[in-house]
DNA sequence: ATGTATGCAAAACATTTGCACCTGG
DNA sequence: CCAGGTGCAAATGTTTTGCATACAT
């Protein structure tokens, strides 16, 4: 279970709910996890958290920059732990497994494309879909 | 109004709904809608076609490559025509507005690093958001 | 004619919100 | 104690589906 530091830092008071879901993201920090998957983890673990309270923490999470929010494809939201280290994804169509990347190249890039079209850029999501190398085997 | 000819090339039988929602999306090619868009659309232009239809005949568009379907931030599809080139977008995060862009650089290197993962590339989304000009200013 | 497409309403999802109750500091 | 957090259920917004009717070939 994570130090209540780190909650605290966010700006966050220190909950059981917060504690819990913080942990479970840390475990795995390298994994992505939808609202539901976070949910389905804390009733394994005999938690009594409700799936709201599981959006509205990640949701808090997100706006203090603990996690990231994604949008891949299916309509439904993915989460991770941000880690600082900005970094791109490849995603199997087939198994779903995620896989982070990161080209300096690539992201000097689109500085530059953004520039050339008087685009101030924020943020950016770079997402490749196709199969990992177990599943083209 | 776009000829029935695409559709049929696309084994679609030729219905006025399919040609009305081609006909939008043809009249502004370079242009992003939602499945929302295109109704009002319709029903500004007096055609009595439900929404329900509208998402049909858009995902049958998208199946037949006719349309591709993005899914930007913020939960909601939107959908462009497909011209058979390849680009990808920048999002103003103000106004919506949406600015394509191609980049080969780019396209190399997400080769490249595909290969150095052992990863079968099908498709990718790049998508930077952030400010365009109008809205910077 | 006949199989497919459409319209409407209802269902299905993911996510958010209102409100009474509970908890952390 | 008291502001803020949580649980539950209901609301929301988007997209899908069931079914009877209408249409294209």
């Amino acid at each position: 279970m994570p130090n209540s530091e780190e909650l605290r830092q966010a700006g966050l008071k220190t909950t059981l709910p917060r504690l819990k879901i913080l942990g479970i993201l840390e475990d795995a920090a390298d994994q992505h996890f939808t609202a539901e998957d976070v949910y389905k983890r804390l009733l394994d673990s005999g938690e009594e958290i409700g799936l709201a309270t599981v959006y509205r923490v990640l949701t808090q999470f997100e706006g203090a920059q603990l996690v990231i929010r994604h949008n891949f494809e299916g309509g439904r939201s993915v989460f991770e732990l941000n880690d600082g280290k900005h970094h791109d994804h490849m995603v199997c169509v087939k198994c779903s497994k995620v896989i982070e990347f990161y080209n300096q190249q690539i992201e000097n890039l689109q500085t530059e494309v953004a520039e050339d079209h008087s685009f101030t850029l924020q943020e950016h999501a770079l997402v490749m879909y196709g199969l990992c190398s177990d599943c083209v085997a």
